[in-house]
RNA sequence: GGCGGCAUAGCCAAGUGGCAAGGCAGCGGUCUGCAAAACCGUUAUUCACCGGUUCGAAUCCGGUUGCCGCCUCCA
């Protein structure tokens, strides 16, 4: 079936078709490396890792890029973010870049984000930012100011405003900045002049500076997916002005199209307040996953919870839409997520003892039913909480067939195994690959409480009631939670 | 003020013309020594509000209200 995508430079819903058959090439702006990444960061790369492992699933060869901006990007007070960050810390700037790049890059793997094919620097392609700027303004659609300015010239490009539908009136219609050397107030850096003191500068031919902010993406991107590519992803409050700046430098430069589908995240916001440090309910992914504390302050605004549950709860929404974050809604996603994990589990658990053969093989007709119902909701837009819903549809049949009397035989278990693992973990990343250490409980852990388990049933056998609760009470207290089953004592932790 | 978007049960959420998916919470039941888990049943005559188009609208059109994002840095 086909993909379709929602694409925002036309505001429709297309078939996708990738520019070389059987490839897709996709870019989506990474994040600042200042301070470590918050909640919202994960609402975005989880939903294009989902979307990039999907591609793969249906067979595409996927490239793709997402930066790392560690130069240009300013604060409104002009500052460097991360000269800012260096300056309070009184560290070299590239070390600021290094620590929350490293932090970046293990936020994700907690997450289970799978890297990008390439993580390209800002600051490592200074030179092609330069050659860009230089042809725009050979080309007329960027000028050099006295300071060692360079600006891009958006009365030179018609199109501006095209991807969030900003007119040129209205943006010609704003406050103007006293003393600013552009001629417009929306034209925009490509370069900018550095004082002696500013600690990250380059030469270039309109004397020593950096670049902006924009421009990277356009260097980046064109340089290791091609001047025109098929996919531009990145958050919606970027689409105004830097997707918006990108499309207009880099069309004016190569003459050809940047991105054809550009596909943008919803915002993320906390009990309906956008997510803001100055609002004092900001959360970084390690609070949230529980790597490290939460201060005093912030401690009733988050449950920290397991990182397939987070991913679950971002998932349970359309990645096109805003969402909110709330404990109680994190909490629902995360009791949703059990459930699945619990089927998934017991399929294993009993696909260990079962016997050879395809007993049950009526079952069959499930596994078919719902991968074409996940897929199809894939199909539609990367509609993710379709097809976690399939899954607790197909969850449903699973649990109602381990829990009957029907014989299974090791065929359709692992038929069932293989499911959970293809789209539950292959594609959403919920599921994990070992349910069995789950917590991360050693062998050790796992034949002490088996330990127990016996020592409990055999208390059981005696009728020694007591004795029974007791060992099941403690190990609920210190998280591990027993459930007896006709087949025997499983044990889960919490 | 301008631009973009959203409004579906206690909570989350899918659904863009043909009887309102799914999850969480709740309630009733089955199972269990008791639990837990699981399964079965149940929970919106109704989709912010007011008009219109249509045999038929949550879905299309017009208007109203409320909320969010962006317009200055943010994924």
């Amino acid at each position: 079936m086909a993909l379709q995508v929602t694409n925002r430079l036309t505001r429709q819903k297309e078939e996708f078709v990738p520019l070389v058959d059987g490839q897709v090439r996709m870019y989506v702006c990474g994040p600042t490396v200042y301070d470590h990444a918050h909640i919202g960061h994960a609402k975005t790369y989880i939903s294009f890792d989902v979307i990039a492992r999907y591609l793969r699933y249906k067979g595409y060869q996927v490239r793709y890029v997402q930066n790392i901006t560690d130069v240009g990007h300013l604060l409104d007070t002009g500052e460097d973010r991360i000269l800012k960050k260096a300056g309070a810390l009184s560290v070299e700037p590239m070390e600021v870049v290094e620590a929350y790049a490293r932090s970046y890059f293990e936020d994700m793997d907690a997450l289970g984000v799978q890297r990008p094919d390439i993580s390209p620097r800002a600051s490592g392609h200074v030179p092609e930012q330069i050659e860009i700027t230089q042809v725009l303004i050979a080309g007329g659609h960027a000028y050099a100011t006295p300071d060692g300015d360079v600006y891009f010239d958006v009365n030179s490009w018609p199109e501006y405003g095209k991807l969030s539908g900003r007119r040129m009136e209205d943006l010609q219609s704003e406050r103007e900045i006293a003393g600013s050397e552009k001629r417009n107030q929306a034209d925009f850096a490509l370069w900018r002049h550095a004082e002696p003191e500013h600690l990250m500068q380059w030469n270039s031919p309109w004397g020593k500076g950096f670049p902006g902010w924009h421009i990277e993406c356009t260097a980046m991107a064109t340089k290791y997916l091609g001047e025109t590519f098929d996919i531009h992803g990145g958050g919606l409050e970027n689409q105004f002005p830097h997707n918006e700046c990108e499309i207009a430098q880099s069309e004016a430069w190569t003459g050809k199209p940047f991105a054809n589908y550009w596909l943008l995240t919803g915002s993320l916001t906390i009990n309906g307040e956008k997510m803001s440090k100055s609002l004092g309910n900001f959360i970084t992914i390690k609070e949230a996953l529980g790597i490290l504390p939460l201060p005093e302050e912030r401690r009733d605004l988050v449950d920290v919870v397991r990182p397939e549950a987070l991913r679950t709860f971002i998932l349970a929404n359309h990645y096109s839409s805003p969402l909110d974050y709330s404990r109680e809604a994190l909490q629902g996603a995360a009791r949703g997520w059990e459930r699945l994990i619990g089927a998934a589990g017991l399929a294993r658990f009993k696909a260990q003892s079962a016997p050879q053969g395809d007993a049950a093989a009526g079952f069959q007709t499930v596994l078919d039913e719902q991968r074409a119902r996940f897929e199809a909701a894939m199909d539609d837009d990367f509609n993710t909480p379709v097809a976690l819903s399939v899954l607790h549809d197909f969850t449903r049949e699973v649990n109602s067939l381990l829990n009957s009397d029907e014989q299974i035989g090791s065929i359709i278990l692992e038929k069932i195994s293989a499911f959970y693992d293809e789209l539950g973990r292959g594609i959403l990343g919920i599921i994990p690959s070992d349910l069995t250490e789950m917590g991360g409980a050693p062998e050790r852990l796992d034949g002490v409480v088996n330990l127990l388990i016996t020592m409990r049933a055999e208390a059981r056998a005696e009728k020694n009631f007591a004795q029974a609760d007791q060992i099941r009470d403690r190990l609920a207290e210190i998280g591990i939670v027993l459930e007896d089953r006709p087949d025997g004592t499983v044990y889960k932790l919490a």
